[in-house]
RNA sequence: GUCGCUAUAGCUCAGUUGGAUAGAGCGACCGCCUCCUAAGCGGUAGGUCGGAGGUUCAAAUCCUCUUAGCGACGCCA
């Protein structure tokens, strides 16, 4: 279906030609004053010059030629010259119909569907997931559902950092508390047990140890990163160990995730770039792509239209080992391998930027992907706590995710015991649905490129702009709808027809908006945008609810018309809050 | 030092890519439940869009300069 701009900006644009002026000058947008119009076209201002006439004077030829039409019920010549336009209510019903109709709510599923890698997560392996980890999650989640509900095939990695220095800790640490597990047998030829030799708690416990004793005594770290060489060299041992450490701690990770609504289709990571590596190093310098400079490997990633200097990507160190840098452009030849896409996008912390950039460049010239792959950097701010800086918890410590959920989620639930009756088993699982989308909408409703202030508050104080107050409003229509349907009404073969109110009015445009919000979003790759039109959309639904008494409406039609609307309203909300990664309840 | 990002109401944030009187929420104050969930709705107060120039019929938005905060700048990830 094409947007509600789209169809009228097609009438204005046979009016501008009619009139005897260029076709382009047409655009419509939203109305800037709501006061006085719907939408609004200021074509005949920026056409002024063109002409030589006074905009107003265009403005009034276009005019003329809209009278007629029936989707427009209302267009005016404004002082300077502005056209503003009132939509004629039949049009708007019959967009609104049409939406109802459609399995995607009018959402054109794009002409060509391209593969699109999400790479968000990056999650350590053996380190428990943070808050800092929250907005990669979140904001990446909502990237690939958006992308999805555009008709893309969409694949989300985790993109888990599982080789390097901590797996040498780890070992050496393990090494030292059970030096008699086989693992450490330079001897031993049989199986290894299939039973890991911790726990995730104990894991987590053996790195932070690990590291902090490594940085006090230098032999033990000379032995870990001895340790990492030969895991990173085909250890047997070590590789036992270290596929019981990502087995178990994946596990863990999944869990959190989990409680976040956030699900990987990948779960690749570092170590799976390794193999392609050596190849890859040899082939940039067979090509001359790559070169020696101040000991390390080096490629070129500088461009003349460049205002600050960019540093050459580095792929490997003096030492032989390989870098960040190294592993990421590994990983973009296996994605290549594997799925071809047509896009990659990161969501990670935005102070990261330059290193995709060489990246990003390194990749394009070395012929890793194509020249039109699109790779995307989607860097996102810091979250800070209410003092402004790096939320922390109260002892100053780095919060794990887990502890930050369960606190939103008991006082989700303590203000649901407060305010409403309902059975502890039933609470308990709203208050996970309505802490989650505090959490997320607290999140989202940010631009992500900016840092924001994680208040919670605010999040968790169910009024005003949040995650709670939309799932609110749809819980009220739900809850009509149900009634009605107890009534022994059908929710089949509804239509909507005009409206009778400002409000009735209002809340159908609104609704209208779907499918150009949803293109926005996913164009400008900005999850905000959907926040910031549900809010609207909520707002609406409320205004029309507080003055329309649906289920005491005595005329059957115009009920079958309030429900019509109802259901769409209702279908939009949902559809946008499951682009954003949650749900809502059915009571609350 | 170089480059980048940010600056909008007391606080937290929007601002449809240059349009009309800069909008929300929270907080403050005032109203509204015999009625589908008051976790709601309506209203009042609150602004030199960091500052100064410029471009334009029109600037929070584009350009230049400037101030403040944050960040990135080769062997960490």
């Amino acid at each position: 279906m094409k947007q509600i701009v789209e169809l009228i900006t097609m009438e204005l644009s046979e009016a501008f030609e009619r009139a005897g002026y260029d076709r382009a000058l047409a655009k419509v947008t939203l109305s800037n004053r709501p006061d006085l119009c719907e939408y609004q076209c200021n074509g005949a201002m920026a056409g002024a010059k063109a002409y030589k006439k006074a905009p107003y004077i265009i403005a009034e030829d276009v005019v003329s030629y809209l009278k007629e039409r029936s989707c427009i019920a209302a267009a005016e010549a404004v002082k300077p010259g502005f056209i503003n336009i009132k939509l004629g209510e039949e049009f708007v019903a019959d967009f609104l119909n049409q939406m109802a109709g459609d399995e995607n709510l009018g959402l054109g599923r794009t002409q060509k569907p391209e593969t699109i890698i999400v790479d968000y997560g990056g999650p350590n392996v053996a380190k428990p997931l943070h808050v800092g980890h929250l907005r990669s999650a979140i904001i990446g989640e909502s990237v690939k559902r958006i992308c999805r509900k555009m008709g893309h095939k969409v694949l989300g990695d985790v993109h888990l950092g599982d080789w390097g220095y901590q797996m040498g800790l780890i070992i050496t640490e393990l090494k030292k508390r059970k030096p008699e597990l086989p693992y450490f047998d330079e001897s031993w030829q049989g199986e290894y047990p299939e039973e890991a030799p911790f726990t995730i708690s104990e894991l987590e416990e053996i790195y932070p140890a690990a590291s902090a004793y490594a940085k006090e005594h230098e032999e033990y770290r000379e032995e870990a990163l001895q340790a990492t060489w030969m895991l990173q060299n085909g250890h047997r041992g070590y590789t036992a160990v270290w596929k019981h450490i990502v087995t178990i701690s994946v596990r863990d990770i999944k869990n959190n995730y989990k409680k976040l609504n956030v699900e990987f289709e990948l779960w690749k990571g570092e170590s799976d770039a390794q193999k392609v590596i050596p190849d890859m190093i040899e082939d940039f310098k067979k090509k001359g792509q790559a070169y020696l400079d101040e000991g390390a490997l080096v490629i070129d990633v500088k461009e003349e239209t460049d205002t600050k200097e960019i540093p050459p990507c580095l792929i490997q160190k003096s030492d032989g080992a390989s870098l960040y840098g190294t592993t990421d452009l590994a990983t973009l030849i296996q994605r290549e391998e594997d799925f071809q896409p047509d896009r990659v996008i990161y969501v990670v912390d935005k102070r990261q930027e330059m290193h995709f950039t060489q990246v990003f460049r390194a990749a394009k010239k070395t012929g890793i992907v194509r020249e039109d792959t699109e790779l995307r950097f989607l860097g996102f701010g810091t979250m800070n706590g209410k003092d402004g800086k790096p939320f922390k918890t109260r002892e100053g410590g780095v919060m794990r995710l887990e502890n930050l959920i369960a606190e939103i989620n008991d006082e989700m639930y303590k203000k649901m015991a407060e305010n409403r009756m309902v059975d502890e088993e039933e609470a308990g699982n709203t208050s996970k649905m309505i802490g989650l989308a505090a959490i997320k909408y607290g999140d989202l409703s940010n631009q992500a490129a900016k840092d924001y202030v994680f208040d919670v508050d605010r999040f968790t104080s169910f009024e005003g702009n949040t995650g709670p107050y939309i799932l609110y409003t749809i819980v009220r229509i739900k809850s009509i709808l149900n009634k009605y349907q107890k009534q022994g009404n059908s929710l089949e073969e509804l239509r909507c027809m005009g409206a009778c109110t400002d409000s009735e009015k209002a809340l159908m445009l609104e609704v209208c908006k779907y499918n150009m919000i949803m293109e926005t979003a996913f164009t400008e790759t900005a999850p905000h945008k959907i926040c910031a039109y549900i809010y609207d959309l909520a707002n609406a639904f409320n205004r029309f609810y507080h003055e329309t008494k649906i289920l005491a409406e005595e005329d059957k039609e115009k009920q079958k018309s309030y429900i019509a609307l109802l259901l769409i309203t209702r279908n939009v909300l949902e559809s946008c809050i499951d682009t954003l990664g949650f749900d809502a309840p059915e009571r609350m």
